[in-house]
DNA sequence: ATTTCCGGCATAACATTGTTATGAAAGGAT
DNA sequence: ATCCTTTCATAACAATGTTATGCCGGAAAT
């Protein structure tokens, strides 16, 4: 048996887990069934019992891990002279990282519901609330990045949180609109909206327009243009 | 046979709409199953399909009578002496509505898939794209609010429809995290996130800091304090 | 006025889903 | 060596959307 075997004979928890995101990013939050997930690891469906309790269960740690790997995404940009700079990068990583698993995102977000069972009475969504803390990690992130920009504009008018929840909405909104398909056609939607939308709250924060001009400029140089959708 | 009882055994159709909105609202999309639907108008499960072709079907047409709604709630607001206070009074309108309809809201926007039949491969959502012309219509009216604004400021930098994606990414965000409960137990997150996210928007579009607050001062007397959800 | 035809819908069956009951097998603890 | 716990395969169950079938009633045609 080789050690690639050992590997992918044991952990079967970590295996369904993958194959439950491989699944969803392929073929949508529908093809999330049991008999497909057991199939897919070669297993029967009770796995998904005694490792998750059952589909629910195995949703919410889909969900955990969609905030886990948001959070790595943010963390991977460095923080660097400006925080102007690193406000807008951070925005921008968080909309690619949507854009590249965008069933995922929708998700995280109770945006869907696999097997019917899930988004019912109670809109309360996982993640977002108190109930998983890697979500809240994603927010601070931004909460200190936005922290930063507020310090080097000796802005105090608003606290960092409440500026920080400001632009999560505005960012999560154009990430699901775009992943809807509304800007669709329009050319490179980023440059068209959210680039804009990101500048007029960053100088709603406290930088002079001028100065966020440069900024979004620099970011633009750093760019790729008119990237693709990588997931199906 | 009274009237209105002739009115409530005709039109099987509107009857099903209605009573499918009103379990959505009630239970929520896990409760929008074709035999519950059934039992509730006092018919069989037979009538979905002759009527809407199925399950499917029908929630399509909850989608477009939801952005029907919407606009009529956006169409309400009446046009004032000030661009501004018009398109400030606008967004609370659209947040007032989507709160007032939480379920449905998240409906409209492919957030939430009810049977798990919805929300599949394709990740275009249908209202918000070219695919029903109600949703067009409301973005319409947030076009000509914003274009108003930005008249009056004489700004030509952007597009008016440019800026009022901008504005809906925003709300829309916004919207879907108060419904998910990220504002929970903030106080009033209207006062707290939604007025300063669309003072900096109008600030970004061309409007006064100073005027603007005099607006949100304007809108914010009129509008009553810690209104509380009336949907279940 | 009778006949014909067609749309609307109830009944019942079907395929597919999540779930659970049962038991077997394996591995470690005593 | 024995027992106990965990893990999971098999199979059955409940509930879902869907479809096949046929009845019924009214409208149109003769």
């Amino acid at each position: 048996m080789s050690p690639r075997e050992s590997t992918a004979k044991a952990h079967p928890r970590s295996r369904l887990l993958e194959a439950a995101i491989r699944i969803l990013a392929a073929d949508g939050p529908e093809a999330l069934q049991a008999r497909r997930l057991a199939t897919e690891v070669g297993m029967s469906t009770m796995a998904v019992y005694t490792h998750f309790g059952g589909m629910g269960g195995l949703i919410t740690e889909i969900v955990r891990e969609g905030f886990i790997r948001l959070g790595r995404r943010m963390e991977e940009i460095p923080p660097g002279d400006d925080p102007v700079v690193d406000l807008l990068a951070l925005g921008l990583a968080y909309r690619d990282h949507a854009l590249d698993n965008p069933q995922l995102y929708r998700l995280m977000f109770g945006v869907v519901s696999p097997g019917g069972r899930q988004g019912g009475k109670d809109l309360t969504v996982a993640g977002v609330g108190n109930d998983l803390p890697e979500g809240q990690a994603a927010f601070a992130r931004l909460v200190t990045a936005v922290t930063r920009v507020m310090e080097a504009t000796d802005t105090r008018e608003e606290e960092p949180h409440s500026a920080a929840a400001q632009f999560w909405s505005a960012i999560h909104g154009y990430v699901l609109l775009e992943i809807a398909g509304f800007f669709d056609g329009d050319g490179d939607p980023v440059e068209r909206y959210l680039v804009p939308l990101g500048t007029k709250l960053v100088v709603g924060i406290g930088a002079t327009p001028e100065h966020t001009a440069r900024c979004v400029r620099q970011i633009a140089a750093a760019r790729p243009r008119a990237e693709s959708i990588t997931e199906a």
